[in-house]
DNA sequence: AGAGGGTGCAAATACGTTTTTGCACCGCGC
DNA sequence: GCGCGGTGCAAAAACGTATTTGCACCCTCT
């Protein structure tokens, strides 16, 4: 078992120095170009990987960014999706390796962080004046949020075009017969809650619909979306179709449509926002409108890395597209059914082709920024 | 802005060399106790720390140690509470920093980690022939599990002395009036899983109650409770009390007895394993066993600790009590009614006081070994 | 009294990078 | 022909700790 390859083995094998290795790597000294390419290309012959303690150490850095979700504001939680945070954790960690960082946890961080220095920080889906976020600022310590932090538009962050995504699922509902759609809201802590809540009013007054918001309990169980469907099944007029922010609300609202001996597709349809398997598994299973929180992840991880490096990111706000994933739990594309609604106004003019496709309906949502830079 | 005390600082405050501070600190050289114990006085009067980064190059590690969640089995979920898993990785998250080690995530890791080196790894809720532990057993780094391995007692793990836990809850509902309990159960994919089912069949034959078993969707949600009830409640003989390995599958039952017009608790009464705020939240409020998930994830991080650094730890096993919270979705002790069951065989004679203190019925479980060696 | 061994501490080296400084060389203008 | 600015690279210092080696000093035994 030889010593893994270090710089030295690096500068041996292109007949430099060690500096020159570490200049050329990075970008940083005066070379030749030829220089600068050859060694490159040695280093990547030997598949040479710098070690990043050391690394770390000699830039006074720790190495370490910090991934701060299960924001509590008042008892009332933030976050409930496990699948959701999985993938984002998971995909922001191995983004993180391959920079050079490690990801630690600081969820409910209480003070622990004073001792321990991070490079950054990344808080998930953070509410309004998020007090992680802001002492961080404080400290001139990088942050990018994941989701925008409610009432500011500032700051770097990474985000879904929930507007987008939330007249794209409308217009889905809407291709698919729905008349009555209805919103089943988690309470208004995060942005992008509120990013569905005023898409969806403004969706509804362009089409003269009603409007109909029922907002869930804030523990955000299928309980929640159980006690909020049925609250709308009471009122005055039934709703056909059902869109809920959160995935195990949408749950909850097919429990409550088998309680009230509904059936799902025909009398109800039903989409939930965030994919996971419990919705692809379920019967019927869940049309859900896809965030690919990988995407997110690793942008954010991105991002920060920029930022700690002093260089300013490609862009500040990164917006990721969503797609929807079209289930059983809503009626099949309508066959060539001319609608009588006034005509859309532009935005949601897609379902081209057949709808149980998996992937179809997709990039409906913005384009926007994201994947310009490089 | 003054530079942070270094142990050059320490040093220098107690009149010695570098060499003796790390030495007085980490227990290695030869020195006076009287020097040893200067310098340790020294150091925590200074608010030393010594810096990981530095630490971990000197002594070749990395300082990371991978916590993998989200183990799948064929699609099925091992996994799926999050304030559970929140709780553990926060908690481990501190302790980790405490011992100089900062904790990545290794979910869904594949081949992430060939490049990077992880100095331990700690696996929460294994499933049969974990491929990320025996991977790493392999390779020679330290792996501890949190519950055990299915089929094999060995190996180093912190867990939930889980058997005790469930007799526990049994003697306790027992205690309140239930004459049939019913177990609704996660498939039997991690050792937890498979020891309260082993407790519950236990149980039921000491006190010759007929087994009721209900193995719930591997999805996890609460439909999945909800429909497990379901075929529970048409069985021929209905339960008057369940118990749920899981707190999500409980809240199904909650949902479940609402929708057949059962009253909770005095129609049925319900148990969770695993306390949550959404539990604690809902109405009826769950009785829960609690099962201290932060005291799961700092002793397994204490235990890796000692494994990475050549230490055998004081124990490979390690067995954290659990306590039974008691809420409204039970009934409250009944007064001094003697019981006409035969007299149980020692275990759960606790149950002194009034039933709604919250933290009564304690100390039900394993004291086992837990907290001996310091 | 001198050899031998134990004790208590300090100096020096190592960890693998990044960054700063230094040095040679070349072409250019005066 | 002599300085002078620019270029291309290497030597050296630094990051903060752990570990190895080295060196006094004291005690004891012969």
């Amino acid at each position: 078992m030889r010593r893994p390859i270090g710089i030295r083995e690096v500068a041996e094998a292109a007949g430099v120095s060690i500096t020159t290795v570490s200049h050329a790597l990075n970008g940083k000294g005066r070379l030749n170009d030829e220089t600068r390419r050859r060694v490159q290309i040695v280093a990547k012959e030997l598949g040479y990987r710098p070690n990043a303690i050391a690394r770390n150490l000699a830039g006074g850095r720790s190495g370490l960014i910090g991934l701060a979700v299960a924001q509590t504001l008042e008892g009332q939680f933030a976050v409930s999706d496990f699948a959701y945070y999985a993938q984002l954790m998971s995909a922001a960690t191995v983004e993180a390796i391959d920079h050079g960082y490690a990801l630690v946890l600081a969820s409910g961080a209480k003070g622990g962080w004073s001792t321990i220095r991070l490079d950054g920080l990344i808080v998930v889906d953070p509410i309004h004046d998020d007090p992680l976020s802001t002492e961080f600022k404080e400290r001139g310590i990088p942050v990018v949020t994941t989701g925008r932090v409610p009432g500011q538009e500032d700051g770097y962050w990474v985000d879904n075009d929930h507007r987008a995504g939330t007249r794209s699922i409308l217009d889905f509902l809407s291709a698919r017969g729905a008349q009555q759609i209805a919103l089943i809201a988690s309470p208004p802590v995060t942005s992008y809650v509120m990013d569905a809540h005023e898409a969806y009013e403004q969706w509804c007054a362009e089409r003269g619909q009603e409007a109909m918001v029922a907002v869930a309990r804030h523990d955000l169980t299928e309980s929640a979306g159980f006690d909020a469907t049925r609250e709308l099944l009471r009122g005055r007029r039934r709703p056909d179709a059902v869109y809920a922010t959160l995935d195990r609300l949408a749950l909850g609202v097919l429990l409550a449509a088998q309680s009230e001996g509904l059936t799902v597709p025909s009398d109800l349809q039903v989409a939930g926002c965030t994919d996971s398997d419990a919705g692809k598994n379920h019967h019927p299973s869940l049309t859900a409108l896809a965030l690919d929180p990988e995407q997110i992840g690793r942008e954010a991880v991105a991002m920060i890395a920029h930022l700690i490096e002093g260089a300013e990111p490609p862009q500040p706000h990164v917006s990721i597209p969503t797609t929807i994933l079209p289930r059983e739990s809503t009626l099949p594309q309508a066959l060539a059914t001319p609608r009588p609604v006034a005509e859309a106004s532009g935005a949601g003019a897609s379902d081209a082709g057949a709808s149980d496709a998996g992937a179809s309906d997709a990039g409906a949502s913005g384009a926007d920024a994201s994947r310009a830079g490089r």
